[in-house]
DNA sequence: ACGACTTATGTGGCTGGCCAAGCAAATGCT
DNA sequence: AGCATTTGCTTGGCCAGCCACATAAGTCGT
């Protein structure tokens, strides 16, 4: 787990003061992460694992390239993971029938077993963040990072088209 | 960097149903990670090496404790990071004078000629984000941001104690 | 039908981040 | 003074995440 936050939060960054919407986007991920990564952890899962067990839950028997373009990270680092989760008896990979490269994956008992405490986690962490904000506030936040997202999103794409 | 953000956006998430305010925040966070991390890339930089060198911009000869506190991530990370950007010579390690087991950490001509660019680095990446807010809406998610972000860091404290 | 391209996945290597275990120096307590 | 405790740092091991490269299997064009 992270370093203790038992000592008073660091306020005080060079990056607070020199770019505080960044410092406050970094700081809050990093407290829900950690968060959320405790519990994780009592699952026996790692981060990031339990997004491609949610993937499942919606519907099993997805190729990994499926569950790559739903959790949006690098195929190697999906291929990586669920090998480690076929390992730890989660789920179950096995040749596509009509493409022979694709990988099926689908849930073992286990794996579907775990469905009700991921779902749980995570609703324990909105339910956390959400405790403290209006109705009103919450919307307000999600449509705030929503834009903020897509800005950097097509931000990052202009970046790369002008410099390769 | 990330995989390919040409495709349309994964709005679609079982996380996105379950635990948008969650949601949100980690989606906006990778954004902002990619984001930066290209940028950070190009200046032969990982991400978290910018925050120790901005911490060094602000004093120098701090030892690794010093560090650690002020970015808080685990000793242990600070460690080798710092190491590593001693081989890259960006900062050099000397053993303290009155204390013997801190190391002292202190910025090389190089480290010092990233400043400007680290700095400009992340007032790059804010300006894009404040650029589509009020300046209303800009304090709303900063303050936001840091209540959740207590929030999350006593609810996780709480659980802590409770767990063990 | 055959070669070129595209797609799906795997592997090695690098980093960050964590924990746990260990070592060395400073501090404190008796 | 001498021993126990605390403090500062290091190392090994595990995971995520990325890129670059490699392989296998579909697909397409001639």
């Amino acid at each position: 787990m992270a370093p203790d936050d038992t000592e008073p939060p660091m306020h005080t960054t060079a990056l607070s003061a020199l770019a505080p919407l960044s410092f406050g986007t970094l700081t809050l991920w990093r407290a829900m992460h950690n968060f959320a990564n405790d519990m994780l952890l009592e699952l026996g899962l790692y981060p990031g694992q339990e997004l491609i067990l949610l993937q499942l839950y919606d519907a099993d028997g997805q190729t990994h390239t499926d569950l790559q373009r739903a959790v949006r990270l690098d195929h190697s680092t999906v291929s990586r993971t669920v090998r480690r989760m076929e390992q730890a008896g989660l789920l179950t990979r096995s040749p596509g029938e009509k493409d022979k490269r694709a990988m099926v994956v689908s849930l073992t008992e286990q794996g579907r077993a775990l469905q009700p405490r991921v779902v749980e986690l995570w609703s324990t962490v909105e339910t956390v963040m959400t405790e403290i904000l209006t109705n009103d506030q919450q919307s307000d936040f999600i449509e705030l990072a929503s834009r903020l997202e897509q800005k950097l999103l097509t931000a990052r794409l202009n970046a790369r088209r002008t410099s390769s």
